[in-house]
DNA sequence: TATTTACTTGACTAAATTACTAGGCTATGT
DNA sequence: ACATAGCCTAGTAATTTAGTCAAGTAAATA
């Protein structure tokens, strides 16, 4: 596993989706400013969710996307996995060829902790996190920003 | 948290140590064969290792390194840590500043992923690695591999 | 004390990866 | 028709990784 920005910026991105899904689709410049996401950089990541399904998307005025499912179907395992964030942390990916076609000394070690890792990843749904407080209280500061930066651009 | 080759090998070369401590100091180079990783790079490992506090080198003839503690008191976690693998896997080191210094909205979620995987890396110590079945034997076939190695250069 | 052996330090570097940007294209609603 | 929004391919600057190289310093043995 890496935790990298990108993985961080699906998930936060996927998770913006999911507080704002409801009334018709959501248009990428609208998230790319409420979570300071570069547009074309969304643009990229929301190709390849597109491409694995979780997303839907419409075009021309009005579009934006979708989800493709319900938020208590999308896992953070699997937006990570959509953005080639691996969950997987061996070298080998399990496969005990670490060294010279052998395990190497830590193999189990790391296959523990990626258990653990993938575990909680998949276990953890969008669902899950659009109804905690701490998310609907940040996600309401950004919503009131965004109006106020609309309303100084008029 | 990055999980890359260089905390790999960071653990993987303790691990050895660990095995190998008892006789006399061990070094390097030794490592070196049985682990494959290059000696020199080991070197650089082991000065970060040396510098806090884990391990002691013994110069000379004959030299080499030994654990400053029991392989109980090191964990995996503080290895990693040595070799600037931070454990942290959040953007703002917890400091809840990760957008325009406020929490962004996937902060919790990181910091609940941070503490099962530090957990995991500060629960697991060296001494419980060298007594598992698996370690054992991949450590006796190295052993095995290094000595026909010595045989066959005279 | 000369020599060997081993660890120390710091600078350097090739390759890979990340985090983007640029620019053009395609579809759709008004 | 035209503005809007998504789609796609390349390219690229910065950073990080995974090392190498060279010139030491320290300790033990003969």
């Amino acid at each position: 596993m890496k935790m990298t920005t990108k993985g961080r910026y699906a998930v936060t991105a996927m998770l913006d989706l999911a507080l704002h899904d409801g009334d018709g689709p959501v248009n990428l410049s609208e998230i790319s400013h409420r979570q300071d996401i570069s547009l074309t950089y969304l643009e990229q990541l929301f190709g390849k969710l597109r491409r694995h399904g979780l997303i839907e998307s419409a075009r021309g005025p009005g579009g934006g996307y979708r989800l493709a499912m319900t938020p208590d179907e999308i896992s953070i395992a699997k937006v990570l996995y959509s953005v080639d964030e691996p969950v997987d942390i061996t070298r080998c990916g399990g496969k005990q060829n670490c060294q010279n076609d052998e395990r190497c000394l830590t193999h189990d070690l790391w296959m523990e902790l990626n258990r653990h890792v993938s575990d909680f990843l998949n276990g953890v749904m969008l669902g899950d996190l659009i109804q905690r407080n701490n998310v609907k209280q940040v996600a309401a500061r950004q919503d009131l920003n965004l109006m106020q930066l609309l309303q100084q651009k008029q």
